[in-house]
DNA sequence: CTAATAGTGTCTCTGAGACACTATTTG
DNA sequence: CAAATAGTGTCTCAGAGACACTATTAG
């Protein structure tokens, strides 16, 4: 059987479009927002991918991410379908942004990162990359706006210091030291002390509740 | 010339998927939501289309409106790719969900109407076309949570008591009529009475600032 | 006048921000 | 002790909610 649409056209004859995904990893250096490009053929750009048949976006993505920047694990937000028709030279190529976030300790060591703001990377990226990663910056702060770290960028356990400075890279933004803590305490449970202040009180440790 | 990927494959060997847009119309009647439907071969359903060459998901959301519910002119915002590979019998198709929104007294009389809430609409609609309303509604109320009436679907001028009863639909929860005003009387700007009470005080008539 | 709805005054509570204070460590 | 950082007490301000009050219309 030929499946029809209402004006008669069989379903095959229409031409299509290939479906693309990349792949946004945000990760913060120091006091930085980051996200993870590759070398390619056109320049840097984003880990991404065609779409194998009848494969949903959300595995393309970690099959990119794993083939060509050695990661694992990761959980992908879509964020949305660019389709400029003249975005890649190469043909008509929709593609579906998504992103992710790690701390850097789990990406790989030879990751080449790009330091980047909601308006941008820092460097030239190849097609529409750059609009992504901005969008992706957009989608990781709204998710960190309403929780301490959702994405477990910090290890297990963390000191308030070092969540405040995780959202500080987040936002680009400081935040009062007092004020931020009476807002993020009561989402956190403590444990016990941290030695390694070298100099000063030690800072308690917590996790996320 | 032929391009290839990484792997050495040419862009053309690819299967491609069919891509198609589906658009949630959302509306308010009286103290409900509801989204537009059509009658399709596989019951109700969003009004959607297949891409068209090299067309944008936006045209071609704006094409379905118009083709199946002459309807012209409206928002889209993007919801999300539904890339199920089991979604659609025919074959493989993503499709793009759409949100929009319109005062109920721009539509077409003709229009048939399903009441929704965030868990999905009261009648059972065709494909995942369900989880699609309930995705426009949460991008619906996101975006009222912030403005008055950003998708104007109130007339030019209207009373408070009309928006907050806008805003009672679309969150499908009241608010108390002190703490409502003023919380949007700096976003409106006042003009003259409205006379048309039926029995009490006329009220003020607003407009968006 | 009464009924009905519009709009305000005011109290409480909560959370953000500012600022200074106390607490705990190293040297 | 001084230096440095962690953590708290407290004041102010702004916004949400509750509640009762005043204001303006029709009849």
């Amino acid at each position: 059987m030929v499946w029809r649409d209402s004006s008669g056209k069989a379903l095959d004859d229409y031409a299509r479009p290939s479906v693309a995904v990349d792949v946004a990893v945000l990760t913060v250096t120091g006091d930085q927002l980051a996200v993870l490009v590759i070398d390619s053929e056109r320049g840097l750009s984003l880990p991404g991918t065609f779409l194998h048949p009848r494969e949903t976006l959300r595995d393309a993505a970690a099959r990119a991410l794993s083939s060509k920047a050695a990661i694992t694990g990761l959980d992908f937000h879509q964020l949305g379908m660019f389709d400029d028709p003249d975005r890649d030279d190469r043909g008509w190529v929709l593609s579906m942004a998504h992103g992710a976030a790690i701390a850097r300790e789990k990406l790989p060591h030879t990751s080449r990162l790009v330091s980047i703001t909601d308006t941008g990377a820092h460097e030239r990226l190849a097609f529409d990359h750059d609009s992504m990663a901005a969008e992706a910056v957009r989608d990781l702060r709204q998710r960190y706006r309403g929780a301490a770290d959702p994405d477990h960028l910090l290890p297990e356990e963390f000191t308030l210091l070092e969540l405040r400075r995780l959202h500080e890279a987040i936002f680009a933004h400081e935040f009062p030291k007092d004020t931020f803590r009476r807002r993020f305490i009561g989402d956190l449970v403590g444990t016990g002390e941290r030695s390694s202040a070298e100099t000063g009180r030690p800072a308690e440790l917590f996790r996320v509740r």
